[in-house]
DNA sequence: GCCGTTTTCGGCCCGACTGTTTTCAGTCG
């Protein structure tokens, strides 16, 4: 090891009385995302061991428990202040603190030490489950995905139990699809492909009722395959919808195909399920499909308790077996003694207490969305001219826009130079007073420089109708460094919306490493929104921060960052980003009217700004 | 492992499809 590697190293960690080395407390970076890594993977191992199911669902329950949690469970240490979580109980809560302090988890670390990580690779194999895994380890020793394919591709596995000539055959194939997928789709690539099939089939069958399900119908940022759900009666059968479908031009493989059921790998290696029922069961079904599954569960334990049963055909009595319904989804929600649960809250099942409690947001709708706030023109790095845009937008519905164009530090965008940038404020001046109707706010996306200023002097900054700012260089700052830069830009009484705060791209670049609660208490203190941005591959704030922010108080932009103003459609994905986070009307700027905008974007002066 | 109007034990959501076996276990959602 060179020395310089061997130094980091040795500030990063202390050496305790055994010999063993530990990182130094106050550069674990831990966050819920993080602690619920550890509990995802004992529940891979706890499955390969073959535990007791019901064990098992209690560690990946913790997990999504954990992740989806809107507090920063990362700084508690208190045992009985974790079980208070429902889904958390003695063992669980111990094990929390134990990774909150020392960044690790003893109870995984056994199981790493008796179990080879290939089998969990192994368990990806489509058809390959734990057990199957744990057996062929057991019988065979096979414990790497390649080692599996050589025993495969030997003819080497059909001679064992449970295992014939066709199984070999799916798991070579299975094999070739795992290493075709990489990992999974955004929303934005998942849902217009989904749409294409749903057009494709409803046209050429005149399906009556067909729709995607499954996290995609939750709007989830990524997407793992595509579930779309079809009903049937006598004048559409279900066998000439499984036989349209696993004989459409999307198909590249057909995976399975039975009476209900279908699975096909389409052209662009993405899995999609289809699933047909009867009409009188299709609210029923679609329930069912959308999940979560832990919105499922909860459901269906609930609904015990009330003398019924839910599954995929109806809400049933158990007394008498008699149904009571299921056409409709809002009548298997009503059966219940619930109201219909919006799609993208259903998840980790609180949302089911807090609707019997009457308790839910009215969550923000698209025709809340009055303007976006963040768009780019040929001027810098967009496509269309401030006309152009000012034609679309106002077609697309909105009432305002701002015109956001790049500041100069960022030349590969073509950012706007300080003299450019008065000359466009003029001109959209003179665009306004010619029209009543629409208004364009001029504003700039100014970058964050290094240590936290802005890439415009005070002079230009005032004389914008709204500043966006955002980080787009140093993205490797240390979570400390980082924190304190986009705070000190939050704190400029100039800023009015920090732009894609967190700086992720979806397989590109992962987010920047802050303290986002200090990040979320500065935004509300100091009255700076921050921004849902809803270009697919962004994404940013995600559901989660946009919820944790919310209870700090924090109002939020939701805006497309456009480029084209084909891409003024992008809201959409911002808005569910919102919905997921449990965002309400009150707590988008952008649902203001022009003139109440105005207010709030002068905000600044009452306010005095530290 | 978690939970409790059945509280410290006993139960924990439900069904389709596949491949194998011949009544069912494993996988998947």
């Amino acid at each position: 090891m060179c020395n310089c590697l061997f130094n980091i190293i040795k500030k990063m960690c202390y050496v305790n009385e055994k010999g063993n080395c530990f990182i130094k407390k106050e550069l674990l970076v831990m966050d819920n995302n993080h602690i619920a890594q550890f509990f995802y993977k004992i529940t891979e191992y706890l499955e390969l061991k073959g535990e007791n199911p019901f064990k098992i669902r209690a560690y990946s329950n913790a997990a999504r428990i954990i992740e989806s949690h809107t507090k920063d469970l990362s700084k508690i240490t208190d045992i009985v202040e974790l079980r208070k979580i429902k889904g958390i109980g003695e063992s669980i809560a111990e094990k929390i603190v134990e990774i909150n302090k020392t960044g690790k988890c003893s109870y995984l670390e056994e199981l790493e030490k008796e179990i080879p990580k290939g089998l969990l690779d192994i368990t990806t194999v489509p058809g390959i489950g734990p057990k199957k895994a744990a057996f062929l380890y057991k019988e065979k020793k096979i414990k790497s995905v390649d080692e599996l394919k050589k025993y495969a591709e030997k003819g080497k596995l059909h001679d064992l139990k449970g295992f014939g000539e066709k199984t070999e055959e799916n798991i070579l194939k299975g094999i070739e699809v795992k290493d075709k997928f990489h990992g999974r789709m955004t929303i934005g690539q998942a849902l217009p492909a989904a749409k294409e099939i749903i057009n494709y089939l409803s046209k050429k069958l005149k399906i009556k009722q067909i729709t995607e399900a499954g996290s995609l119908r939750r709007r989830r940022e990524d997407i793992g395959d595509i579930d779309i759900l079809a009903s049937s009666d006598d004048n559409m059968p279900a066998k000439k919808i499984m036989d349209a479908f696993t004989a459409s031009p999307f198909v590249k493989e057909v995976l399975a195909k039975g009476g209900t059921k279908s699975a096909i790998i389409s052209h662009d290696d993405v899995q999609v399920d289809i699933r047909v029922v009867e009409k009188e069961s299709f609210g029923a079904a679609l329930q069912y499909f959308t999940g979560s599954k832990q919105h499922n569960i909860i459901l269906r334990q609930y609904a015990e308790g009330l003398g019924f049963k839910v599954n995929e055909y109806g809400v049933f009595r158990l007394k008498d077996n008699k149904k009571v319904a299921g056409e409709t989804e809002e009548s298997v929600y009503k059966a219940l003694g619930l109201p219909l649960i919006p799609v993208p809250i259903r998840e980790t099942g609180e949302e089911i207490e807090l609707a019997l409690k009457g308790k839910l947001p009215k969550l923000v709708e698209k025709k809340d969305i009055r303007g976006d706030l963040h768009f780019h023109t040929v001027k810098s790095d967009g496509f269309n001219t401030i006309e152009e845009i000012v034609k679309d937008a106002s077609a697309f519905g909105y009432e305002y826009i701002a015109l956001t164009d790049h500041s100069q530090s960022l030349k590969v965008a073509h950012g706007v130079t300080e003299k450019d940038k008065l000359k466009q404020i003029e001109t959209i001046r003179k665009l306004n007073e010619k029209n009543n109707k629409f208004k364009i706010l001029a504003g700039a996306e100014v970058d964050i420089l290094k240590y936290g200023d802005l890439d415009y002097p005070g002079n230009i900054l005032k004389k914008l109708d709204i500043v966006v700012a955002s980080v787009h260089s140093y993205f490797k700052f240390t979570r400390k460094e980082m924190t304190d830069r986009i705070i000190k830009a939050i704190k400029n009484p100039n800023v009015d919306i920090i732009a894609h705060p967190t700086g992720r791209l979806f397989g590109t670049r992962d987010e920047v490493e802050a303290d986002w609660d200090e990040v979320f208490k500065a935004a509300a203190y100091y009255n700076t929104a921050l921004e849902i941005n809803s270009f697919p591959n962004r994404l940013d704030l995600k559901d989660i921060y946009c919820r944790r922010a919310k209870e700090f108080g924090v109002l939020f932009a939701i805006s497309t960052d456009g480029h084209n103003t084909n891409q003024l459609e992008f809201i959409e994905y911002g808005i569910n980003v919102a919905q997921r986070g449990w965002l309400t009307a009150k707590d988008i700027i952008n649902t203001k009217s022009y003139s109440d905008l105005i207010k709030w974007l002068n905000r600044g002066q009452a306010l005095q700004k530290l």
